[in-house]
DNA sequence: CTAAAAAATTTGGGTTACCAAATAAATTTT
DNA sequence: AAAATTTATTTGGTAACCCAAATTTTTTAG
């Protein structure tokens, strides 16, 4: 037995979960190499080893694919990172475009009881701190139904909820308008020449282009 | 550079640290395999390893010691566990006799900002479940007045801080007994004959031998 | 001081997760 | 369909951390 639990297993597992959600098309050796950055090679090898444990199916086609048992053990990798995500943000103050690296260490920590306590003494939440649901203890998610800032309707309130493009420097720029995660907002004009957007944001007036507008994924407040 | 950062490393400066502090004596290869329970053969190629980087120093007669920065970064270690082990006691209501191993993983987390965070979430704690004491960022240790039970006089009034004994079946028996670190306890009596204590903790009299006495460490309550 | 015991060290292996480069197989282009 | 490209797979190798068993060195006892 490894000294490491299943750090690497668990790797495996949560990105082709991942992989498995972003994309339609199915998910080959090379897809998974390149989003781990890691070498076919060694993927295949690992994604044998799965296999063997029956996490993984590998498919005639040579797509790679999570069985029920992989997917869950996925998920709960998953869960677990979003929910030291909201801890990192609501509880130690760090900002949410700060946490994703210390969250990749802790989701390999210890048991599901952990998180689970974890989970409650949060609150429960369902969304982490950047707008991705946190699956509950039964690998459940809730449904977001976010939409891109630019489909939004003039004058109405919305509650940001997360982004589409998750680059540094567009997160720097959302930074500095003080746009993140829960930020609450209404669209106050659109200007046909370039549809760029005039927002009110916490009793300012600001301007975004369409294409920022386009990845700032917000809902209606209630 | 490993995938693990510096898990093993830290284990190993951990476990120094602890024994320069137990025993008195100086620490050999032999003593450093056993603590761990690895093999002798695995703990001096590692040592050497260590020495290189500068962190142990091989003294001629063959006794390990460490250096400066070697003791900086067990004692961190040592910070890092004990600020856990509040965490998952004072927040996620675990008893303090089940954190040991969950904060073994998450001593190993991430950054000395991280901790600083969760010190300061947690209130700057001075000692952990276990009554020991939790090294401040800079390496100082409040000093634990505490002194054995046995020791103890009697129908004077003493809060239990920690244990000088940490094999699972003690622990067990005490929590049968209902005390932990933070008990409040008085001696009633000692029988002549064995030495073993009466003890009044929480309403109720109890009897305790001299050697379990020995081994609860307690403080005056002021 | 010498024999026995203990500790340190060496030697030869094992496993896991990784890689680069070569080869084989499948897919796409033309 | 043949050529070119992409993908999958095999092969040979590395570094870290570990072990058991043999050997050497040191310490301890008689």
């Amino acid at each position: 037995m490894s000294h490491f639990g299943h750090q690497f297993e668990e790797n495996y597992l949560k990105e082709l979960y991942k992989l498995s959600q972003k994309d339609v098309k199915k998910v080959n050796n090379t897809a998974l190499a390149k989003a781990m950055a890691l070498n076919p090679a060694t993927v295949l090898e690992m994604v044998r080893k799965l296999s063997e444990k029956g996490l993984v199916e590998l498919l005639s086609d040579k797509s790679i694919q999570l069985t029920e048992q992989g997917k869950k053990k996925g998920l709960l990798i998953i869960r677990k990172h979003r929910l030291w995500e909201v801890f990192l943000v609501s509880k130690l103050k760090y900002r949410w475009s700060e946490v994703h690296d210390l969250a990749e260490q802790l989701e390999h920590v210890g048991s599901e009881d952990l998180i689970n306590r974890l989970e409650e003494f949060l609150g429960y939440p369902a969304f982490d701190p950047h707008g991705d649901p946190i699956p509950d203890r039964n690998g459940k998610l809730k449904k977001n139904t976010a939409i891109a800032l630019s489909k939004a309707l003039k004058n109405k309130n919305y509650q940001v909820v997360s982004f589409a493009d998750t680059a540094d420097s567009f997160l720097d720029y959302l930074s500095k308008l003080q746009i993140e995660p829960g930020t609450k907002l209404k669209i106050t004009d659109q200007l046909e020449y370039d549809g760029s957007f005039s927002l009110t944001v916490q009793k300012s007036i600001i301007q975004i282009s369409e294409k920022v507008a386009s990845n700032i994924l917000v809902q209606p407040v209630i």
